[in-house]
RNA sequence: GGGCGGUUAGCUCAGUGGGAGAGCACUUCCUUGACAUGGAAGGGGUCACAGGUUCAAAUCCUGUACCGCCCACCA
């Protein structure tokens, strides 16, 4: 082996083995595990969040896997309408072409090859890092077959009443032309201003003033609305104000939607341009008046000077031309959310327009209750509020988008308008009894995205069929998402899933924070701190990463900032740290906070983990190599028996890690074995022995065999985080270690429970290692070279403490670096030293020269210090006559034994202070 | 306006009722035959604040402050 671990070459020859044996596909026996992933966009690469995701769901997989489940993890990627159509568009734009000159056919066709080369991408970031997907099952939400499936469903949903198509207001982007549903619009508090505008009465004198953030949406007016109890208007109602700039009568109605208080109390009211005007003017019977363009601009219904004027130029010269009439009573400064589009950013206007909706509420009420009833569990729980609180007020979803990539709705027209909902034109022409020789039309439109993403945990298993895939994997056994998407699409899963299945698509929902970079920014290309997940696997130079940050930047004037920062942040490039590394680094951030840092040092520390494995396997198989490892007639000493336990704990830890998807828990557990017990206890323990020619073979013979099966063990319950290195160590120690199976990603889950439990183990090796701390203590405490190895002497060493001294020597004497030491007959008198206490028993150093006495009183005056803080709390909490009274008894007794060492301890501490004073004195 | 998170060592974060923890960073020592991507030792925290419950609170309850997120039709 290698003196460090190379991951490059390591990590794509094992993947490559594994994908070519065919070791991700189910295994088709044992009890199902499957999970679907969330598909990415096909709009580029895999970002970090991705790779989190991935790591987390590869977990979980290998260790239903390595645990007897057929477990399927089940891949694909999504066509993600407007996101990539909008990526190929910006591409064509840079070509200086454009999306309408190109044409729907060639455009789509554009849009296929783009995708061809992002879902590589994606595939390949995949492998690297080691996804053990059944790639076998790969499918695209656009597949044809796939797209059958979302036909099929819209047919159903639309036969069952749950699908209706009609002119409403829906949010509108003027950028992208099309609607989009509630949850794409974001909603920004943005500086405007309020237009107090006065409204003449149409008969006789006065006016009414009306506030309004959108004076341009006047030309739409239909009414002015009061509070039906507000005295200062209640007169007027009935009557009509003149609509100015337009010479149109309103009427003045009662609404118990108006705030008095607002503004003047006095609303004009615009049916066909907000939400809330649209409501009042559906109870009040007003016309709907559309004045706008698809792009925003106002259209012929308003008076001539101001048609084809852009909504924002219309709004200056309505403005303008009301100041110029004395129609303005005031301007003021108000602070107002604006809906923007979350993809293009545009500001959106709410349209009437000709869609198609699903009828939400049949469909909500079942998915509340399969939440309410427990079949499906969010992990954290606390996400469960935040399900049922949109769930419970959800509103129609608009599902037709104006784009051209993407499930086109499968209705057709006839020259009049009347439509037929088929599942393809044959189909509408037979139901319909519509003679091939009439012209039918289908919809332009496609669906939203979410609809088919709607589908994702039964299509792709199969569904209509009844496949075996659907019939085995489905529901799912967990659902792996960001917070972010919930009401997006997993809610609309649930929704689903019930209502085609009549199962819910996953049991359980594990939510995941976000990943953000070092500083909690989100990552994102405008802020230039994005990292491609593999240039920390394979390292990128300054210069690469430089020119991949600053190409392709929606506003270049960023360009600097972002060159800025990528300098500071990375002045060397970032090195390559293996897959394994990033994945472990992921897995402990993976703690149930809703913002995660990643942080470079992170992934660094756990390069430094792969390399301490590397080596320590290096160690391993340096004694185990070419000898006899039978245990047949091996002597297990108190290190084997001891490591033997804290491996059975380390699983443990795992087990319940994994049950509660704390995988922050899982790679915790790894760490600290490996690094802490394993290797800095166990493999220098082992050495004691090894390197001992006092040693039997029998004794050997343990170590060894310990050494290899630790080992072996914690490279199964590593694989899970780190595939690649748990791997490539293990096809090396297997032989060794006599185990079965062609790879560790196969080989069983070690279990903790089979690990027999060995109480006396670990209190004896607890003496052995205070011992050597405390040694140790005075060593570091006083610069001496740990390899010095120093005279030691015993006093007040009880019966236990000479079994165990005896029993351990060749411990003691190696790992503290100190002779054999001597233990002082009850009577004898010590020489001036250093000491260390383990109980009663204390550790002498003698200083002779050594040691200045002023050093050792600067240590012992720290712990006397220690001791007698610790010693006043626990007195103060013991002569509390309640504590006795209520705490359970052990603790009590706990505590009363905690004191009586305290006691013993500083009258130890006191009395060497004492005697090193007086030497220090003479 | 409603709701949900967070506040623990310089930094990033674990820790849900009984002696304040990890990693990084920092200080000192160590070319020991797995590893300097290493080893040994050490310094550093009134657990945001104020009340309350309890024999006992970082942990449970109430409130306050600050930070963040989600939802929402006040023009």
């Amino acid at each position: 082996m290698d003196k460090a671990f190379a991951p490059a070459e390591i990590e794509t020859r094992i993947y490559a083995q594994w994908e070519a044996k065919g070791y991700f596909a189910p295994s088709g026996t044992g009890p199902a595990y499957s999970i679907v992933i969330p598909p990415p966009n096909v709009t580029g690469t895999l970002h970090m969040g991705h790779a989190f995701q991935d790591t987390i769901m590869d977990a979980l997989t290998r260790y239903h896997r390595m645990r007897g489940f057929d477990t399927l993890w089940q891949p694909g990627t999504d066509h993600a309408g407007i996101a990539t159509q909008m990526v190929v568009e910006r591409q064509l734009n840079a070509a200086g072409q454009s999306r309408i000159e190109l044409g729907r056919e060639a455009f789509v066709e554009r849009v296929w090859q783009w995708k061809e080369t992002s879902g590589g991408m994606i595939a390949q970031q995949m492998r690297r890092l080691g996804a053990s997907v059944d790639w076998q099952r790969d499918v695209f939400t656009l597949d044809p077959h796939m797209s059958a499936k979302v036909t099929e469903v819209f047919v159903r949903l639309y036969e069952d009443g749950l699908i209706y198509r009609g002119k409403r207001l829906v949010n509108w982007d003027p950028i992208l032309k099309t609607a989009l549903s509630d949850l794409e619009v974001v909603a920004e508090e943005e500086k405007g201003s309020l237009w107090h505008l006065r409204y003449p009465m149409a008969e006789g004198p006065g006016y009414l003033v009306v506030a309004t953030t959108r004076p341009e949406t006047m030309m739409g007016d239909a009414a002015v609305a009061v509070h039906p109890d507000d005295e200062r208007y209640r007169h007027l109602i009935g009557r009509k104000v003149r609509l100015p700039l337009a010479m149109r009568e309103l009427p003045i109605i009662a609404d118990a939607y108006v705030d008095p208080a607002f503004g003047s109390g006095c609303v004009k009211i615009t049916p066909a341009h907000d939400f809330n005007d649209y409501d009042m003017g559906q109870r009040h019977g007003l016309p709907l008046i559309n004045i706008m363009t698809l792009d925003a601009a106002l259209n012929d219904s308003v008076p001539a000077p101001y048609r084809g004027l852009d909504r924002f130029a219309a709004r200056a010269k309505i403005v303008a031309d009301l100041d110029a009439l004395g129609l303005i009573e005031r301007i003021e400064p108000h602070k107002l959310t604006v809906p923007r589009g979350d993809r293009s950013n545009a500001i959106l206007e709410p349209l009437l327009t000709d869609q198609w909706f699903i009828d939400i509420k049949p469909l909500a009420a079942p998915a509340i209750r399969a939440v309410e009833s427990g079949e499906v569990r969010f992990v954290p729980a606390t996400w469960t509020g935040v399900y049922y609180e949109w769930m419970h007020k959800i509103r129609d979803w608009c599902i037709s988008r104006q784009l051209w990539w993407g499930h086109r709705i499968p209705a057709w027209y006839d020259a009049e308008g009347r439509f037929y909902v088929a599942r393809s034109e044959a189909q509408a022409r037979r139901a319909h009894g519509i003679d091939p020789a009439v012209p039918l039309r289908q919809d332009d439109d496609v669906l939203d995205t979410w609809f088919s993403s709607a589908l994702w945990p039964f299509s792709t298993l199969g569904w209509p069929e009844r496949t075996p895939a659907l019939e085995t994997y489905y529901p799912t056994s967990v659902l792996v998402t960001g917070f972010d998407i919930i009401f997006f699409w997993v809610a609309r899963m649930i929704m689903m899933g019930l209502k085609f299945t009549g199962k819910v698509p996953f049991h359980a929902v594990y939510i995941h924070g976000l990943i953000r970079d070092q500083d909690g920014q989100k990552m994102s290309k405008s802020k230039g701190n994005v990292i491609d997940p593999l240039d920390i696997v394979d390292g990128i130079s300054l210069e690469a990463l430089l020119s991949k940050r600053t190409t392709g930047l929606m506003q270049p004037q960023m360009k600097a900032g972002v060159e800025k920062a990528t300098r500071k942040q990375f002045p060397q490039g970032i090195a390559a740290y293996g897959t394994d590394a990033l994945r472990l680094s992921f897995a402990r951030l993976a703690t149930q906070s809703r913002d995660l840092r990643f942080d470079m040092t992170k992934v660094e520390e756990y390069r430094n983990f792969c390399n301490k494995l590397w080596n320590a396997a290096r160690y391993v198989l340096m004694n185990v190599e070419g000898r006899e490892l039978d245990p047949a007639g091996a002597e297990f000493s108190l290190a084997d028996r001891w490591i033997r336990a804290r491996l059975a704990g380390m699983l443990s830890r795992i087990e319940s890690g994994f049950a509660e998807y704390r995988l922050d828990v899982v790679a915790n557990a790894l760490y600290d074995f490996t690094w802490h017990e394993f290797c800095d206890w166990y493999v220098e323990l082992a050495k004691a022995v090894l390197q001992s020619d006092a040693a039997t073979p029998a004794a050997k013979l343990g170590t060894r065999h310990t050494l290899i099966h630790t080992l072996e063990i914690l490279l199964r319950a590593l694989h899970p985080l780190a595939p690649f290195i748990s791997e490539e160590i293990w096809q090396r120690v297997r032989v060794s270690a006599g185990v079965s199976g062609d790879t560790i990603m196969r080989a069983a889950f070690p279990d903790a429970a089979s690990i027999p439990s060995d109480p006396l183990a670990e209190p004896e090796m607890r003496w052995v290692m205070d011992f050597i701390l405390g040694v140790r203590q005075i060593k570091g405490e006083m610069d001496i070279p740990l390899n010095r190895r120093l005279e030691v002497l015993l006093q007040n060493a009880g019966p236990r403490d000479l079994e165990f001294l005896n029993r351990n020597l060749h411990y003691l004497t190696r790992l503290a670096g100190i002779e054999p030491p001597r233990v002082l007959a009850p009577a004898e008198s010590a020489p001036i030293a250093a000491v260390a206490l383990l109980g009663s028993l204390e550790i002498l150093v003698p200083m002779k020269g050594l040691i200045e006495p002023a050093a050792e009183l600067e240590r012992l005056g720290k712990r006397l210090r220690k001791a007698e803080i610790d010693l006043s709390k626990l007195e103060s909490k013991l002569s509390n006559s309640q504590f006795a009274l209520n705490a359970p008894p052990e603790i009590v007794a706990k505590d009363q034994q905690r004191l009586e060492e305290l006691r013993t301890e500083i009258g130890q501490l006191s009395a060497q202070t004492e005697r090193v004073t007086k030497l220090k004195n003479q």
